[in-house]
DNA sequence: CGCTGCTTTGATTCGTATCAATAGCAGTGG
DNA sequence: CCACTGCTATTGATACGAATCAAAGCAGCG
């Protein structure tokens, strides 16, 4: 009886292409861990030495160049695949949002593993296209929209995940951010200050609600669509 | 002797992984394109039914959003894999900058194939991996960096890959640029005309010279990598 | 020569960053 | 319960950088 039996990401992680027995091989390689936020788990340009999943909690790619400035490159959520196989060195630090559980391995064991287990490759793999999807239209909006654009696109993404799948189209949705307006404005390529003018913006219009920090209604998503100007194919 | 044997891509795409007899089969599934330049591959949000590899010449990846804006997404080289293998659709255009040839197949059936070949999809996840890797190094660029530090970011990148490795470290390096200013634009999320005064900037301050619209001469690195703000590990 | 397309330069506008002050809120201890 | 502290968010004034609008320069080509 393995930690992987009742591991909360097993159903997500690559490692659902294991068979009992691989996956109990798996796992006398890794260890587990927990990371309070704010922790880092792998500092930008240090080598990368080790790969794994995440199991609970949410945690950020980011980098920062030499004038302090930064930049969120991606999120990562349980069943997500951390870290860089293959041997190359990391150019980016991974920290935790919230408390996390995650699951390391040492690269090379990892890789030697991977390599003669062509369904965790296959898996990965399938990760991997998804997370450059995923990533690529994140530049867009990094390359091209304003303000307003940036921040209604996020909401929307947001709400679209929150929205319980039986709620009816117009109905107001409602969320809590899982971060504050810092972390919004790396995310977005923004300061806090534009982040906190636009979210004003977007309420005055009609679009949202604030009831607290935290909390967001989206109230009219077509007018939110509109601030989004997002590409809806006919 | 199929085509695969004389294929200039060979030891640099994921073909490499496959012995002999795999490519033969693998060759039969794929068909040779040649490719004007300027001409659309796939379009955007189209299904993305084709994946392959490019040959020769090189493409980008590109969105244009309602508003007629175009952010390119990255550039496709001789050996790249372009398209979306195991079922999603595509949400970008790839089109080609010069005249290209690549080699396609119909998405099921390379997928078939790469599910019952590892070394192949071993190879293309290697790949995806630095695909993935250079979008998020992209991804700072366009988030947080001025116009000044992506244009020089850019001319240092194409400088480096274009420098004969023999060459000493202070030397002018000389090249050609791949493509006109408008290019340039999209690339690095600017317009036409911010791209050109930043030219002129750099040629002010010493950096570079530009004989002509399309060579560059990079005189003096270290301004130049000022100007671009670097990361450099110490 | 006069076209056409691409690039450079100039004048102006607009959007976001920056700087600075204020406001809201949670926790602490009197 | 209230003052005090520290932190995060909002709001305001201003500066700066890039987009936009407009015109002129330059090359290739019929």
């Amino acid at each position: 009886m393995n930690a992987c039996a009742q591991c909360a990401a097993r159903a997500r992680a690559i490692c659902q292409s294991l068979s009992p027995l691989e996956l109990d091989d798996l796992n006398r390689l890794g260890r587990r861990h927990t990371i309070r936020a704010g922790q880092t788990l792998q500092w930008q340009g240090a080598d990368s030495m080790l790969v794994g999943n995440v199991i609970e909690g949410v945690l950020k790619l980011s980098v920062a160049d030499p004038g302090g400035r930064e930049q969120t490159l991606g999120m990562v959520f349980p069943g997500d695949f951390i870290g860089r196989p293959f041997g190359a060195r990391s150019d980016h630090s991974i920290v935790a949002l919230s408390e996390a559980k995650v699951c390391t391995f040492p690269r090379a064991a990892f890789d030697d593993f991977a390599l003669s287990h062509p369904k965790l490759e296959h898996q990965l793999l399938r990760r991997t296209l998804g997370d450059l999807d995923r990533t690529r239209q994140w530049m867009q909006l990094l390359g091209r929209k304003s303000a307003t654009e940036r921040v209604a696109g996020l909401l929307l993404a947001i709400a679209t995940r929150a929205a319980a799948p039986d709620e009816e189209a117009g109905a107001p949705v409602r969320f809590r951010l899982p971060c504050g307006r810092q972390e919004l404005a790396d995310i977005l390529g923004l300061t806090i200050e534009t982040v906190s003018r636009q979210f004003t913006k977007l309420r005055e219009i009609g679009a949202i609600e604030i009831p607290d920090r935290r909390t967001v209604v989206v109230v009219d998503r077509a007018v939110l669509e509109d601030c989004a100007a997002v590409f809806e194919p006919s």
